[in-house]
DNA sequence: CTCTTATGTGACAAAACTATGAAAGAAATT
DNA sequence: AATTTCTTTCATAGTTTTGTCACATAAGAG
């Protein structure tokens, strides 16, 4: 269910809106599909949020008690602390806006009322995958065995190996941090994710499992076990 | 593995758009960012413009004096010296997005009014790099699998094979990007464009009828499922 | 050497993913 | 307008992977 390219950690989203059944609305269309949601009612309730919490991205109502999305969007752009935060526009209908003004809005999208969740999902991670700094993509090879994130592949000596998921990631971490212990509670954040529940035993089960599949080639003695500590990737 | 960054020559964006002062305010933005543009109030100036300078995009304004934009983009679709080239939708805020779904079968993209200059070059920009390394015209071949992006044919062994308008363009975005994985997000992002708003699960579906077509020539093999990331081209 | 604690392993049910057929919807053709 | 071809979605079946246990082993401390 979660998207495998993009950052582990939820993307948060703050949503400015004074309508109060709108606000809820797409708080739960996108709680929905696993972002975190923030709400503000008008731009001061946005300012103290947008500090507290750094958003990544803001759904903006075009009207706001106030003072208008519009001039708020153009307050963003001129902070540098949220001047890279993309916003996305909600516009009534009917309203009729001067197009040039609307051109020099800051907002990256724009959608108009009423609009269907799905459309307003799409949008979204439209909007942050433009956004979303690209995943590192370099290619790792130590005496022989590569790994490629890029063709997901992983070659002892030329030679694929097959590899599930998880011992992939887990693989990459080690082969990207080598000579350095990490503990089952640093492999977890690093490699499972921050806010993942899972038992600290499981790592063992996992470092066996990668183990055993780089055992055929000799690799896995780089998957040392330091005890009462955690585990290692090392060559030596 | 990068795209290849050919920024050689500029791109010529041709600007379909009756109203001079968007006109303008857009020719001076992708100006200053390097673009060469051409500008058009009406259909039967576009016309003439392609002729003469061919671009390599086109923004164009939904409602023109005349003949609507969608009409005229189907109409550009259906020549063959302009299949080719991808066209930028420019929409005012009123028009419904389902008529903006319309659209897309023959835009690649579209831009809602009133948006960001910086929007505007972001997609500009997308849809130049998705077309300028998959939508080469020149003949592909890998291993007897010959696709011919001109004729919108693909042979295997220089037998012909039936191939739907879908199949086709999700094939020849792999036969361009071999090796490489692709999650089903990017798939939709490339083959269907940004602004699509379809299940990710449909890509499965496609991979299926892909791999069901090349089946009788042992072509399949190269479809490759990466599980819990996307699928690959291969010949491994 | 014995006890205590930490790690290695095999097994297994639950969970996560993918493949596939079929139906409903759209679009293109005739 | 009717027909045919494509697309998209949905439901379901089929696989693979994962997280935990329970127990076996191994490493240290005293």
């Amino acid at each position: 269910m979660l998207e495998p390219e993009l950052s582990v950690a939820k993307d948060k989203i703050l949503i400015v809106e004074d309508e109060e059944a709108i606000r809820d609305m797409l708080g739960y269309a996108l709680m929905k599909e696993g972002f975190n949601c923030d709400e503000a009612a008008d731009a001061e309730q946005a300012r103290n949020t947008i500090e507290s919490s750094r958003p990544n991205l803001i759904l903006l109502d075009w009207m706001l008690p106030g003072m208008s999305g519009i001039d708020y969007a153009r307050r963003l752009r001129n902070v540098p602390e949220t001047r890279d935060i993309p916003i996305i526009m909600l516009t009534a209908k009917g309203e009729e806006a001067d197009k040039v003004r609307g051109l020099e809005t800051g907002a990256d999208d724009y959608i108009t009322k009423p609009f269907s969740t799905k459309e307003l999902i799409a949008r979204v991670k439209a909007v942050l995958r433009r956004y979303s700094s690209s995943t590192d993509t370099s290619i790792i090879e130590v005496n022989g065995l590569v790994l490629d994130p890029e063709t997901y592949r992983v070659t002892a000596n030329g030679q694929d190996i097959e590899i599930s998921p998880t011992e992939f990631k887990l693989l990459h971490f080690f082969i990207g941090h080598p000579e350095r212990v990490y503990s089952r509670t640093q492999l977890l954040d690093h490699v499972w994710g921050e806010n993942v529940y899972v038992e600290e035993r499981t790592v063992d089960v996992h470092i066996r499992r990668l183990r055993k599949t780089l055992e055929p080639y000799g690799f896995d003695r780089y998957i040392q076990t330091v005890r009462s500590v955690g585990y290692r990737f090392s060559t030596r």
